[in-house]
DNA sequence: CCGATATTTTGACGCTGTCAAGATAGTCTT
DNA sequence: AAGACTATCTTGACAGCGTCAAAATATCGG
């Protein structure tokens, strides 16, 4: 039985279900995602789903779990690609955050939503945890600790730089960043949210270094 | 014909399903918020307010204008509340952000997602466009400005405050930050966000009184 | 090869948003 | 004051939705 290979009547439906869901989001969006569509999708009768997934809270709690494991995926790797512990990897790290939510806005759209799929689901609670691991790494080899959450002077710096991007990402996909003239997704991601980060973080927190450079931001290797 | 009154049959039903709506999204959420839903609030039969608003995206909208209507003013009664110029006055500014968040957090989530009323609605757009400008004004007050956003050096001033504000109630309303024992909704508005406004804004802006006793943020007379 | 089991389909239910047609009230003109 | 007009609301219908129960089908263990 346990072949996820060709088969299709009998196969891993479940498998092609939230592949089907995570196509049916990303191209109909949250308002036109539907569970009979996501069936359609994956060429099988409008009720079949329920035998794999109680009902569609679960099954986009599937779809989430994907999203938080690609978000967590890219700000670690745009993360890796800046000195370990400089501002530079915050703002990298940042830079990753809205790259995803550029990419994938529905998947943004549904990740942060939290009424719309079912929390208890495992996967989804350790990508989660995953994902908000990241930026509080990254805080913590700024910053020199190893459990900067157990910090209470350390707490702000993270829920600030979450804070910040989280809400500069919601603001750029609202469109509410981007009406003035000239102004651009990447030279908001690209510019300006390193610049943000530069206020918030180089002052105030160490006062060695002032003066880095702090107009190129490591723009490395593979994205 | 024009008597907004007592009538019901004959009255202003508009003005009813608005309220209808307002309260059906007040306590079903935006994902139980329902056109027969508020016809049934107001009395009506299912189909009377297809005569007032073409779908149920219009009727979203003219919650969304009162949404963002209650959001400048709550954001312009907490800002008065402090010293013009001052990062007090910042400070107060984003505890209203935060109040409005937490007692609307339906509104909130309604007002920012975009995809779920009519965007091109113009009491919406006046409505949004008010909203914004309260911070800008606040930041324009900071920095000596009158036009904020006319200034390329003040715009990420505005977008960073904005965008932590804007993250901070998102992330809050996801129960992201309330996680960890002992951190309740209070303690995160009167003492994180005050600390991370001051932290943006007390270094590389001004500086000046770098040491005002930041304990104390002004909790003045109402509200 | 056959019975047991897992998987999928068919059909139904109540709900939704939207539309068309009919009913009803108020207003206006003369 | 009476009749026509118009705005307003109701009734009824339609397709699509999520979910459930029952029937049908395929696979596997023996």
């Amino acid at each position: 039985m346990r072949a996820p290979e060709n088969a299709y009547h009998h196969g891993d439906l479940r498998a092609a279900l939230i592949a089907a869901a995570d196509e049916e989001l990303s191209e109909n969006g949250l308002n036109g995602f539907t569970l009979r569509g996501c069936a359609r999708r994956a060429g099988v009768s409008h009720a079949a789903p329920a035998h794999h997934f109680k009902d569609i809270t679960a099954l986009l709690a599937e779809v989430a779990a994907n999203g938080f494991e690609r978000l967590a995926e890219i700000t670690e790797r745009f993360g890796s690609n800046a000195p370990l512990g400089t501002i530079e990897q915050l703002a990298e790290t940042a830079r990753g955050y809205l790259t995803f939510a550029s990419e994938y806005p529905h998947h943004f759209r549904l990740i942060f939503n939290g009424e719309r799929y079912d929390r208890t689901n495992p996967r989804l609670q350790a990508a989660g945890a995953a994902a908000f691991r990241v930026p509080v790494e990254a805080i913590g080899s700024y910053r020199g600790s190893a459990d900067p959450m157990s910090d209470p002077d350390l707490i702000p710096q993270v829920v600030g730089l979450w804070s910040i991007v989280h809400g500069f990402s919601d603001l750029m996909l609202l469109g509410q960043l981007t009406s003035r003239p000239g102004v651009t997704r990447r030279t908001l991601i690209d510019e300006m949210m390193p610049k943000m980060i530069r206020q918030f973080f180089e002052n105030g927190v160490r006062k060695q270094k002032p003066a880095s450079r702090p107009r190129s931001v490591a723009r490395p290797r593979r994205n």
